[in-house]
DNA sequence: CGGTGTGAAAGTTTTCACAGCG
DNA sequence: CGCTGTGAAAACTTTCACACCG
């Protein structure tokens, strides 16, 4: 395949006219994933069918989630792996950077602050904020901890628009306000309790006791379903449950 | 409503006869959630209508939800939360002890051996694992650090059946085909990579950066929607997105 | 040949709407 | 009356299958 033009995407504009299924831009997440790791391994292209195999998806599937923003392949031959990690990036908007905020630095925001996974895809804790005077003024894996008063100068001055909510249960709701209330657009919440917010502020919740419980759900259940079936396959065909919550 | 015997589940056994949706076990746990909030405030029933305004969705979702597993309310009524909780945790299997192993106790790790939220639905970090010689030995919010080596021991003779995968995710899949040679039947994977197991292994993956890049997208395509659009109502209906991944 | 892109079919989930109940 | 439980309809998502391409 030589160095031929990629055969999509119009014009520079992302074709984001119909709403895409939340479903696809979590599964769009988990290929843009695979593939910076087959990329990293010297894999040129890659063929729906073999990326769909990886992670438990039909070829299918990721054609059709793939034709939602374009044309990215080539017939016969599948994607190339360097266009296509670009697509998916402009697509998911992590060609640019994005400076988050983070209130609340008990045990897990601590972790987080330290956690070195978001740079990856550009992210990064540009500023973090606590209610407890105690905390305020310390420096944490070298980010000094604010007053959350200043979370709207910080907010405002820096462009920022995605925020971390990392406290506690009954203050998580007033802290998504203030945070709202000073111009973020999305947040990711930790705390777990249900935020009212306007619809027009994006929001994903993870909940680790939630995630557990998911699990207690399904292992339970699967005595009844063992029970249910009698003889079967022998074969493993080596598959995983999404990502990406919600 | 006087103390009249709870209207449902004819038998001791859970009617998990054919299978539920993943979907709807996901907001199961929303619901527990918010009616356990609910009834420590004081409140003693509640309609699927006021349920699902408080989380987002509608009141015939609500009732389809719970559908699955049995009939719980009261005409008239709604449910008693009191009632409605107890088969909510018998379903989800969180009336019982859960414990859980973990290996990895980097950053992350160590913040989720403090982290004080697991309990409330019966979970418990039983054992703790690092491959680090470093590491191994310590004590760590209460919990000693044991070689991996370690690991089928301590599962099989405590009969744990869920693990957590906190460790970089190049050594995920080789950690979780460990946990499962050992006996484990779910796990919750923060290595941001998709493992590959037996599907009778349960997968539940958090993946910190994708949280972050499912938001980038929204507010990113944002622009283009409310372009789209041109005049609209200027209510705020308070709605938040659904939680507990995948 | 091997593989994409895509309509059409099949399957799944959500919403509607209403009978029935206390 | 207010609310549940539930079939039937609508909406949505996935799978199929095949024309087309290099």
């Amino acid at each position: 395949m030589p160095d031929q033009r990629p055969p999509t995407l119009p014009t520079g504009e992302l074709p984001s006219d119909a709403s895409v299924p939340k479903v696809v831009v979590s599964r769009l997440s988990l290929y843009l994933r695979e593939l910076q790791r087959l990329e990293a391994a010297g894999q040129g292209t890659i063929s729906s069918g073999q990326l769909g195999t990886l992670l438990g998806f039909s070829d299918a599937q990721v054609r059709k989630d793939l034709g939602f923003f374009g044309q990215f392949g080539y017939p016969g031959v599948g994607y190339r792996c360097d266009e296509l990690i670009r697509a998916m990036r402009d697509i998911l908007g992590t060609n640019q950077p994005w400076p988050v905020v983070m209130v609340g630095v008990g045990n897990l925001g601590q972790a987080l602050l330290g956690y070195r996974g978001f740079g990856r895809q550009n992210f990064s804790i540009y500023a973090a904020f606590d209610a407890d005077p105690a905390k305020v003024g310390q420096t944490i894996q070298g980010i000094l901890i604010r007053p959350l008063d200043d979370l709207p100068d910080v907010v405002k001055s820096s462009g920022i628009r995605l925020g971390m909510i990392v406290v506690p249960a009954q203050h998580a709701q007033s802290v998504a306000e203030r945070m709202v209330a000073a111009g973020i657009e999305g947040i990711v919440n930790f705390a777990p309790v249900t935020l009212s917010l306007p619809p027009q502020v994006q929001i994903v919740a993870v909940d680790l006791a939630i995630e557990l419980e998911q699990l207690s759900f399904a292992v339970t259940s699967k005595l009844a379903k063992a029970a249910a079936e009698s003889a079967q396959t022998p074969a493993q065909p080596l598959v995983q449950d999404g990502a990406a919550s919600a």
